[in-house]
DNA sequence: TGACTGAATTATGAATTCATAATTACGTTT
DNA sequence: AAACGTAATTATGAATTCATAATTCAGTCA
């Protein structure tokens, strides 16, 4: 009977954790809004005690910050930290590049290239939202396709950081061609199985993502209001 | 008043966090070993609620596994997680090289070439354990002298998992001196404020450490009891 | 009228309690 | 004596309660 695999039945505090946290990442609970325990609880029909298990999860991944005796709120991400996470970001979809020419097998790059093309119709139709979730569905299936547990993990905290709806918004015209440019080469590439080519072409992608949002972010001011 | 800096008293469950976590990665709780919160809670003095949700942290940060009804186990270190963990670690390791050849003040290089000097003073006294510590304290360094909080916070996470105290009566004569002139190799790199080659230098000075330790695991053979 | 003091209210950190799943101990049956 | 089934015990997930720190608000005085 070693073969037995445990039956996962999700316990509430997990549930609540990708609840919460997915809340965070779409924007929902906005950043640097109070998270009150009371309101959430019988919002989700809970006790306290899981719910604050779960929000001390979210703190320790970075979403929310803790305040002794004061509750917590939804984390800011200030620019020091976008200016942090990138290289961070770029350097694993760097090597989810690399991984990913080795592991992949045919089916899974032809699987891609769906989605790339879906991608490509959208960015001619202009549909952002579209756009948006193929664009998401192909460095998802790159990463996945590195089969590096750690790297994913460690990719998808970050990137929930860094992924909040409204900086979709910033996406220029001018950067919505290039970054088309960029994911053909990006194909191009994994077709060919050029690991290196291809982690070098997703690094620099991610880099020209960030100037690309550091430079909306300057000319738009996000205003950031009150703490 | 807007200068008033929070006056820090750590809460209860953060404290247990670090305690806990402590605990693990210096070995003291071995992997696969149960962690019953009635003995922790008398040992530390406090009652469940702050204990559990520390364990919930610990968990999220991957030191310990949750089991549904079944409490709290120390991870353990599967060889699939370490085969998994150095290629990111190393990578990591490659940006904080190219970082801090970038942002570290020649004060904080000359810091290093002390440690650096300390660190051979301990690998010709065949003193493991000053070495060890000169080693991490060097590594440490260069990771803040990176001076990339994102970088920083997750290197730590992957380097606690990693570092358990048994892996360095593993290290053989011949990789202890092969690690030596590796790390001679960086500090010139770092003198040289030469990023690219540090960063170089430092992912592939992870990835022999990783060989080494793979290949130390399957002539031990880890016995690894229970579960 | 506006700023300060202090009581009342609210929200949070932590302890305790409760319900239930898991484990252990025991007795029965073959 | 071994194996199964059932009851007792234990440990855990979650709710509730309690103590205290923050916040709000009313009242006072300049």
């Amino acid at each position: 009977m070693t073969l037995t695999q445990a039956i996962k039945r999700p316990t509430l505090h997990e549930e609540l954790v990708d609840r919460l946290r997915n809340l965070v990442v779409d924007d929902t609970l906005k950043p640097g809004e109070k998270v009150p325990e009371k309101e959430l609880c019988e919002a989700f029909g809970v006790s306290r005690t899981p719910l604050r298990e779960a929000l001390k999860v979210l703190a320790s991944e970075g979403f929310v910050v803790l305040q002794a005796n004061r509750g917590a709120r939804v984390a800011r991400v200030t620019r020091q930290e976008l200016e942090d996470t990138f290289p961070v970001i770029s350097r694993l979809e760097q090597l989810a590049g690399e991984l990913a020419c080795a592991h992949l097998e045919d089916a899974g790059i032809a699987d891609i290239e769906a989605r790339h093309r879906d991608m490509v119709q959208a960015y001619h139709a202009r549909d952002r939202q579209a756009y948006f979730q193929a664009n998401q569905d192909i460095h998802q299936a790159l990463i996945r396709g590195a089969q590096n547990e750690i790297l994913e993990s460690h990719h998808k905290l970050l990137a929930g950081r860094v992924r909040r709806a409204r900086f979709m918004v910033n996406l220029s015209d001018e950067r919505w061609a290039e970054a088309i440019d960029e994911h053909e080469r990006m194909m191009a590439k994994l077709r060919a199985r050029d690991a290196d080519g291809l982690g070098q072409l997703m690094k620099l992608h991610m880099m020209n993502k960030f100037a690309a949002h550091i430079k909306a972010i300057d000319a738009g001011g996000d205003a950031e209001p009150e703490g």
